[in-house]
DNA sequence: GTTGGCACTCGTCGGTGGGGAGTGCCAACA
DNA sequence: TGTTGGCACTCCCCACCGACGAGTGCCAAC
């Protein structure tokens, strides 16, 4: 019974506190809700909340305003995720379909999560681990250059330079082509890593197909597309409020540290469930006024990337998730259609 | 004689508060500098550099600051681009020889630019125009869905996804592939559209060659390369100095916009000219306290891109100049080896 | 043309004193 | 036992003030 009542509070609080950024007082807390009791019961319950470390005032005799763990158990069990609008799905819809290959697709998500939220909006590229060979392209571009080109099932093409020691003809680049293609062909990655190492060469080869064979397994193995991450919204970046120095530098920073990126991220939740982690239950402390909504997407029910959005703790954490929900399933049908 | 020293006074002032971001008065501007006259005459030589609006006085009674005309006079006539050290080149050479393709040049260039400037860099990626067609590769995903991979001879690989309205077979594919290669290979890109114009498609084609073309094409004219911007050190805002709103909000808003980053960046010089636009002489008010020191680059003295800094109007113009100059002089050699 | 002196301007910085929002506590009441 | 109104208290915010000092313009002297 009371009970209830200051967990409506805890609410309130939240709700004034992300809309107004100030911090909330009792009588101010009445008048905008109908919380039906006056200014000095609000007040009892404020300090048994604030006992339970929920809630904090920056100073003696100032409003509060939730903590950490406050925002925890808002999130965790006051509210629910905003069904976006029908025009909003409309939008994401028109957006996303436009997309005329894999990398549009994490483009056009970053940018579009960015502007549902107002945030600093993350998406990886996919990755490649379950994706298999198609095709394997080599291409002389001169006699001891060559042009290693990988395409994937998932439609993603890489390419890698080859620089040889020995000169190679077109013949030597066509049987080469074909002995690899033979061993990757229509094999998922990982394991099409481990057919390359059991394949011989001829002994006239010069360490041509060594080159060729290690450009291939670093292309798969590939650390500029499934660790590389797209970033959108970084002039949002503006109203995160703090001081500059502490809350924007850092981060402006690692936004050019993929792997700080990917670490924010996480761990990719499979199931169309919203990931959030708030202010110092991340992984850097120097993020901890800064809290990330993330979600896995990929096709069927098996993540391939995660895509999220970095903001400060003081967000609306309702629509933030819906909206990095929305995007994810999405982007999910569309790897479906692929 | 007099004219000489207050063209001193003017380096002197620039110089200092370049180093110092405050305005600097007379009497600091005789210790620091060995000009051989009392504050009372720099006082005076102050006055007319104002009167010449090449310097400003914020408020009254507080030092001077160089203006927009002032910093020109200083790019154009009172200072040398300074030679990069030896460590510096050495390690402008490591960080880019070890570049694996043409992606990852531009990459680490931006980075690199970054570092040495302490400012935001910006790469253009190479235009295409001038690169001829060295592969195209057809492939089919399903019998409705075909994958174009174009290879140039930069080095560069564009892809495209082409839905069919009616399924083809391989011999299908292989013989369109051999049509299209026929029309295009070899060819500057510019010259190759016009000949796709000319190929007729065989009678039962069913608009599937129609289509090829159509990606083909889109491919070649590329709006998401040569018109696409890499950025880095966007963390360098930080010491922006101004106002948070002023300055570095419109900027940071800029960098998602590669339309206007292009714009920044202005057109290509060829010939290992530095061009430098200061405050107001650029094209967008919002940046009238940003300059930009920018540079071409490519292959011989043909200019195939653009790359440079954006940073404070005040900032270290003669360092900046060297740096923008000796990376584009890295990569331009680096372009002439592929 | 240069220099020292001098009065003046004006931004910066620390201190001070309401005003006000908000709190905690307590006594009264249901 | 929980709720309410009253009340004294705390402390931030802000505007105002005055001292300080860096810097200037001007002028008379060299």
């Amino acid at each position: 019974m009371q009970d209830e009542r200051r967990q409506a509070v805890l609410r309130a609080i939240v709700e004034d506190y992300v809309a107004t950024q100030e911090p909330v007082g009792s009588k101010a807390l009445v008048e905008r809700h109908q919380l039906g009791v006056s200014p000095a019961t609000v007040r009892n319950d404020m300090a048994a909340l604030e006992e339970e470390g929920l809630i904090t005032q920056p100073h003696t005799s100032a409003g509060r305003i939730p903590t950490d763990k406050g925002y925890r158990l808002f999130v965790d069990r006051l509210t629910t995720i905003k069904p976006m609008s029908a025009a909003e799905k409309r939008a994401i819809a028109s957006i996303l379909d436009g997309a005329v290959d894999l990398d549009d697709v994490v483009q056009r998500s970053v940018r579009l999560l960015a502007q549902l939220t107002h945030q600093v909006a993350l998406v990886q590229y996919p990755t490649l681990s379950r994706s298999t060979v198609r095709h394997v392209e080599l291409v002389a571009l001169t006699p001891t250059r060559l042009l290693l080109v990988l395409i994937l099932s998932s439609g993603r093409v890489e390419q890698r330079l080859v620089e040889l020691t020995s000169p190679v003809d077109d013949e030597g680049v066509a049987a080469l082509r074909g002995r690899v293609a033979g061993a990757v062909h229509g094999r998922v990655i990982a394991d099409a890593g481990a057919e390359l190492g059991t394949l011989v060469a001829p002994p006239d080869d010069g360490g041509i197909q060594d080159a060729v064979v290690e450009a291939l397994v670093e292309a798969m193995s590939d650390h500029r597309s499934s660790e590389r991450v797209a970033v959108g919204g970084a002039a949002n970046l503006a109203h995160f409020g703090d001081s500059f120095e502490v809350s924007v530098r850092p981060l402006l920073e690692a936004l050019e540290e993929h792997v700080v990126l990917l670490k924010l991220l996480g761990e990719a939740q499979s199931g169309g469930l919203v990931t959030v982690r708030i202010g110092h239950e991340g992984p850097y402390q120097e993020f901890a006024s800064t809290s990330v909504v993330s979600t896995g997407y990929g096709p069927g029910d098996e993540a391939v990337g995660n895509l999220g959005v970095v903001g400060p703790t003081r967000m609306d954490y309702p629509g933030t998730m819906a909206a990095v929900r929305a995007v994810a399933r999405y982007v999910s049908r569309i790897l479906d259609e692929a």
